[in-house]
DNA sequence: TATACCGGTTTGCAACACAAACCAGTTTGT
DNA sequence: ACAAACTGGTTTGTGTTGCAAACCGGTATA
């Protein structure tokens, strides 16, 4: 039983370190709820600083996760993001593990 | 419902690092589950290399998370560490905190 | 007397989360 | 018309930190 719980418990060392840091959970968790969001509706809802927004966008893009699509409105600029089908597959993924370890 | 979502999702953003860090909560989650463990026991059932189980095991002293009572067995030197009260009530909350987020 | 192991700790470094400074363009004020 | 302030972001600078490798005092082995 101690060797079923270690082994269960280990896949935490190979966790998906993109998803797993706070701020990003928090933007793909949002996502995963309203499909699209652009930039400034994330920004008010999360409290991130733009600074740090845009970076944690830039690395869920790098990974894949999301995707940022820029336009105009008029004559100002928008990004809207939306999680790829991989993005919803690496949060699943990280709730289904996370899960086993922290519930039931 | 927006409102809501993101009030109780931001959270987030403050949670315990010091848990959330992978090989820290493989160790309290281990640790609270058998109470008591010494230093060998944690290096095999978690996988991590010495130093970096040193390291974790110091940063979790420092936040008062648990304690390590270093002895002698024979000759040989062992360390026991076990969970303070408010290592238990910090990984409580980050259960909780983190069910609600990843939905359980 | 080396040599290798034991139970750890310390050191060095690359990655990164964060905030502040910055930027191109637009609107507002005078 | 010109400057100042705002908008929607991006880039830069920096302190922290997770990790592995090197190290360390001691003990058993050859």
């Amino acid at each position: 039983m101690e060797n079923a719980m270690s082994e269960a418990y280990q896949g935490l060392l190979e966790i998906d370190r993109i998803i797993h840091e706070p701020a990003r959970l928090l933007l793909v968790t949002i996502l995963s709820a309203v499909q699209e969001a652009d930039f400034l509706y994330l920004l008010t809802t999360t409290g991130l600083t733009k600074g740090n927004l845009s970076s944690h966008l830039t690395r869920l893009e790098q990974a894949e996760y999301l995707v940022q699509e820029k336009s105009f409105v008029g004559k100002t600029p928008r990004t809207v993001c939306r999680l790829t089908p991989a993005g919803q597959a690496a949060l699943a993924s990280y709730r289904q593990q996370m899960g086993a370890v922290i519930g039931e």
